[in-house]
DNA sequence: CCCCATCATGTTGACGTAAACATCGTCGTT
DNA sequence: AACGACGATGTTTACGTCAACATGATGGGG
């Protein structure tokens, strides 16, 4: 890879118009200028004219650097987050980005990577230097500690989708309702052993789900079967339903995220069982195609919208001034389709 | 877990140390600090070491805003487009972000949203005073030409997918190729009449992979079937599946992109046609689940981790003062899988 | 018709950083 | 011992913007 140096002569961007430079062009003073350009009352019209004008005539775009500086304000704010490789990550991103485009901020990725430990000396992260004026962390908190970096003190913080407990605002998928909700409608359409491919041990929500999978199964009554774990993929989803589909014990499996679902029904299909007829599965998230899968697939929609949402409204709360914590549940809700259905007398 | 960030810290960021405090603390001058602070030689190992401890006491991070205005660069390219919601924007995106990191610029979303024409003085859109250093754009370009806004004049700009001729860089995966080797697939395994769903008529992969499908049939020596347009959505495959599965002279679809596919596939499903048995599928992308359909999915595959990665690394050189534009071609890869048979005697 | 409120505009300075230049020892060489 | 090279460190200044204050004009009320 080569270092990509810019020792060589930059090509000196051909320097950037600036306020002094519009007001010469349009003979009044700079100040003139920052006020036009910032939309201040005060300017008379005539005036106004005659500096847009200049400033279309040189191509003047406002210096954001000098602006952030200037105001302590980058309007800007930051999402940490491991991967964009999920369909969940990607749902809040976008959500996120949308809001905070509405209330005028952009966002900033700060994908985390391993520390980058410079000269002994200069030892700052990217985060640390980052420019932001809040950030919105997208993933498991429990890594939050043992991550190679530290949140410069101060930093308004808003978590999703962890268990971050009282030291952050926390916006959440309610979890252990879509859990429970997934389970009673098996259990509710005659099932009784109800078994559960869960997400990787290491993932809160993996976590939450399989726990009030659980509860659900011993509230009713029911000794749940030995869990198993996934790691959200579809191959992993795959191998399960390898190992599930050939017991004639299973008649019902609820999946830990649609992906597994569809690794599931996909192992369930080679192997000639039938569902729903033979065996009913339900997902979790909602995702965009699950309505398609063959069959199409009942599962347990999330509103990543509202989390997004929910939780730029928050930041952007803190970053005014707002002190104090809070924890915000986004609720869930069933979608039957066809992957679940009575089990066989 | 002990909070990394005291949430009890004054709401006033006014009190963040400036290099300033930190050099009064450690007894030198501010510009040592900054030697310090940017890692560069001819700094007394003690002095260096003091400095440090100065700057951890302090908590003192640098200010960006301030070095960015400094130095005239922000370490920053922005990425416009208009959705997340797509896997292909999704995993380009992924591809970019990863690899602006490793060459220490972070990404900052610039979503493309209605011009907010405020005063009839201030009128900046988002973009125009976006904090970066260039720009990856990620939508069909002929939009950009009617887009509310103008890129500000001598920001590099790198156009992905896109028909943008000589006035960008542009990078592109090749779809022309992608078009042929996936109809070619389906001619040499017997078919003849190969129908073609293909994406919606603004969009410029679409528009391609068409004209390459119908260009090879015309090789063959084939009348092409008339075009069917969708959506890029799994309803729109649907729709279209529902009327192809009902004829009988449909024995193979070749699908814009693997969601149509998708839906196509369960339409037919639905009337009872067989995949492959009866009709052959071949989607486009290669979802991360295709391999999971029921059947897997046939289709083209593309390398959106090559692109992103070419997209930076030109933008990159441009930020550094490369003047010439490259048009970089992506290549695809058939990936054969159970959608795909001869067709029935 | 004078005074002051009001408005339009100009001037000054500071935000935090880092390049350019200045200063002051120290050490090796002849 | 004298000289200069070099390394460590300090001082000055400019980057672009905008708040605060300053200035100068206008006009209405007493």
């Amino acid at each position: 890879m080569e270092p990509m140096t810019s020792s060589d002569a930059p090509a000196r961007r051909s320097k950037q118009p600036s306020m002094g430079d519009v007001a010469r062009h349009a003979g009044v003073s700079s100040q003139t200028v920052s006020r036009v350009s910032n939309g201040h009352a005060n300017v008379d019209p005539l005036t106004r004219q005659r500096v847009v004008e200049s400033m279309e005539a040189l191509g003047y775009r406002p210096n954001s650097a000098a602006r952030a500086l200037r105001r302590g304000k980058f309007k800007a704010i930051g999402v940490i987050m491991f991967t964009l490789r999920t369909f969940g990550n990607m749902s809040t991103l976008n959500a996120i980005a949308t809001e905070a485009a509405r209330a005028d901020y952009s966002v900033t990725l700060l994908p985390v990577r391993e520390a980058t430990l410079g000269q002994v000396s200069g030892a700052y992260n990217r985060l640390s230097e980052a420019a932001v004026d809040g950030v919105v962390i997208i993933f498991e908190a429990h890594l939050l500690d043992e991550a190679e970096f530290t949140l410069p003190p101060g930093l308004p913080v808003v978590v999703i989708d962890s268990n971050a407990g009282d030291a952050y605002t926390v916006v959440d998928t309610d979890q252990a309702d879509g859990a429970r909700q997934a389970t009673e409608h098996l259990l509710s359409l005659g099932h009784r052993k109800i078994w559960h491919v869960a997400g990787p041990e290491s993932s809160f929500s993996a976590m939450r789900r399989m726990e009030y999978w659980r509860r659900t199964m011993v509230d009713a009554g029911i000794e749940p079967p030995p869990v198993r774990y996934g790691d959200w993929s579809t191959e992993s989803g795959y191998r399960h339903g390898m190992e599930l589909g050939q017991r004639d014990d299973v008649t019902a499996i609820f999946a830990g995220n649609d992906q597994m679902a569809l690794g599931l029904m996909r192992a369930l299909h080679e192997l000639g069982r039938d569902v729903p007829g033979d065996i009913s599965v339900v997902g979790f998230d909602d995702l965009e195609e699950a309505h398609s899968f063959w069959p199409p697939l009942t599962t347990i929609r999330q509103d990543f919208g509202e989390v997004g949402r929910q939780a730029i409204q928050n930041l952007l709360a803190k970053v005014d001034g707002e002190r104090d914590n809070h924890k915000i549940i986004v609720p869930t809700r069933l979608i039957v389709r066809g992957s679940t259905a009575a089990p066989r007398e």
